[in-house]
DNA sequence: CGAGCGCGCTAGACCGGTTTAGTAGACCGG
DNA sequence: CCGGTCTACTAAACCGGTCTAGCGCGCTCG
């Protein structure tokens, strides 16, 4: 049944005749070691059923080739993200350890046991720990900043500019006619700061500053979504809805429909991260692409830099997101131009 | 900046004046350790920035009290699950180390690498491998499959009746007037052939053998919903379709709705998993709850059970699913009634 | 008052690899 | 025939913990 005795180096070595080390040259594919002793050990191992222990491994050896993706699996976004990072680090040589942020384990926590694992440099995917929490990390570790701008020296960040998805959405609702147009903010995050302050700077270049407004929500769910389409529903509503992402877009969307409210003829909505659920037929929502892949492999190629080639200074890509247009939005009904 | 020289155990037992033996003894709660030292250990570990190392410690502990789980994280409900797993172990004091299927990491593949961090057990959830495949993995670690049947005498399972829930929907939609009943299969696994039987059973209890069909799709992806969207399309409508998870239902609902068929009016759909998918206000899908949260609990309980207390007999849980109406299904319109 | 016990602590082996320093033998030019 | 270099391989130290056996000491109890 169950093999106690795991089949170690030793075994292999002592069954061939060699030397552990000459062993573990051969399962290294290091140079020096003649083309029959390697059959031979290679032939004693696959016999045996003999597998290198990885945690043994790891222990000396300088390097784990492993890096650290820290993400919200529920969010549809991170979980695409990730798969694209599996992809780009697959090809770079290096294994992904995917810790899930949930509920009941915070972003300290899963960091934490990344760390433990050994791994060698750390991704941050949508992160809202605090500025000072990631420069301290990166000064452990190399870290990468995924989908938010950060500050500190050592950080470094690869994004999508989101103060210009926000201004393209402003934009092609402007082009649409729609002058009186809400935002509804993610929270308190980082993330959300931005996208809510290009908004308001897109309103700005618009000189619709005075016709806009913004809704605070208390997160990027659904379900502050739904709230926030309550309280559009309470008020006069806007011509136009810009959500902070495409979670609390699908909420508000599902509240104003459910009220009778006509999506896109009568309001439009738009989301941002276009995730997975915003490509949904029955939701087909307009939102912004992050580019997920280019994001995943800038990622990966920011961290290799440093660690296979001694990068020190800090890198930031930030990549110009693309505006989708899908079903939630359209012209703007008979509006109240100035 | 990096710590090259990482502090060691031997580095504080130094600092306070004890042996490593005994910091160690401090950093499992291992009883035995006065509390002054205790205190004066902690201190020491503190002002130097000790963290054990893990993989060190895994080397020699018998116990790493690690619980792989192989998921594929795009799916919502595996993410909601892994989530529920997460607590679970935790409260059982264990960790779940997450293993990610995508499209250019297999299942096979995953595996190992979890083993290779020496999880104590596996969790497989919505498994696609061949039996034989989990039966010789468990001959290695204890195993449970998750949301599957399995053969295999030492491979334990947890799963929800899936007979029983397409049994619901289609008794759901019998006592709703629907009598040409279509089901969209999820493909040529193990789960899609139970709901593939369950649902030619539940209809040949009601006797509707004759009026009902199937379609297989290719996987249980929105893809393949929207595929099997265009095949019903091209038929005969029926005036109620069950497909075999969330995914394709909301593929086919996509495509019909799209193709101007009134959903539920015209024609009912149903998924199954309940997933966060499902609830959202726009797709407001009637589907099946597997009840992510008792799922892991049972795992969990499992893995424990075989783990500290060495149970060896085969163990199965199979819950109850649970029917969850929502929108898209209704009352059979002037349904040809035999 | 001495044997017996439990507590707090320690030395040193050990886990399963990697790595370093070094050896034995083949080969080669002079 | 000798010194030198290269190749194939090995012994032993090492990584940073855990674990076992055991030791000294103060207490209790007959």
């Amino acid at each position: 049944m169950a093999t106690r005795g795991r089949v170690t180096m030793a075994d292999v070595a002592d069954h061939v005749g060699v030397s552990k080390a000459t062993v573990s040259l051969v399962f290294r594919q290091a140079p020096g070691v003649g083309d029959d002793t390697r059959a031979a050990v290679m032939a004693a191992a696959d016999e045996l059923g003999y597998r290198v222990n990885r945690t043994a491994a790891l222990m000396t050896a300088r390097r784990t080739h492993l890096i650290g993706a820290v993400a919200q699996i529920r969010n549809s976004f991170h979980a695409e993200l990730v798969e694209q990072l599996v992809r780009a680090a697959d090809a770079a040589g290096y294994e992904i350890v995917l810790g899930a942020v949930t509920p009941t384990h915070g972003e300290n926590r899963v960091v934490d046991t990344l760390l433990d694992f050994r791994c060698e440099a750390m991704l941050l995917i949508g992160t809202e720990l605090p500025d000072a929490q990631i420069g301290e990390l990166a000064t452990r570790v190399p870290t990468v900043a995924v989908g938010r701008r950060v500050g500190g020296p050592d950080v470094d960040a690869v994004r999508t500019d989101d103060a210009q998805g926000i201004a393209q959405v402003v934009d092609h609702l402007y082009r649409l006619g729609h002058r009186r147009i809400v935002h509804v903010s993610g929270g308190s995050g980082a993330i959300a700061a931005d996208r809510r302050a290009g908004f308001l700077r897109a309103l700005r270049s618009y000189d619709l500053a005075h016709s806009g407004s913004v809704i605070e929500s208390d997160g990027f769910t659904e379900a502050a979504g739904m709230t926030a389409g309550h309280s559009l529903l309470a008020g006069d509503l806007p011509t136009a809805v810009v959500c902070a992402n495409d979670l609390l877009a699908v909420g508000a969307l599902d509240v104003l429909r459910s009220a009778g409210v006509a999506v896109p003829e009568q309001v439009s909505i738009t989301g941002y991260d276009d995730s997975p659920l915003a490509r949904l037929g029955n939701v087909a929502l307009t939102t912004v692409s992050q580019r997920p892949a280019e994001q995943a492999d800038r990622a990966i190629a920011a961290v290799i830099e440093r660690l296979d080639r001694d990068r020190t200074e800090r890198s930031t890509a930030t990549l110009t997101p693309e505006l989708v247009v899908r079903a939630t939005t359209g012209p703007a009904q008979d509006s109240t131009l100035s």
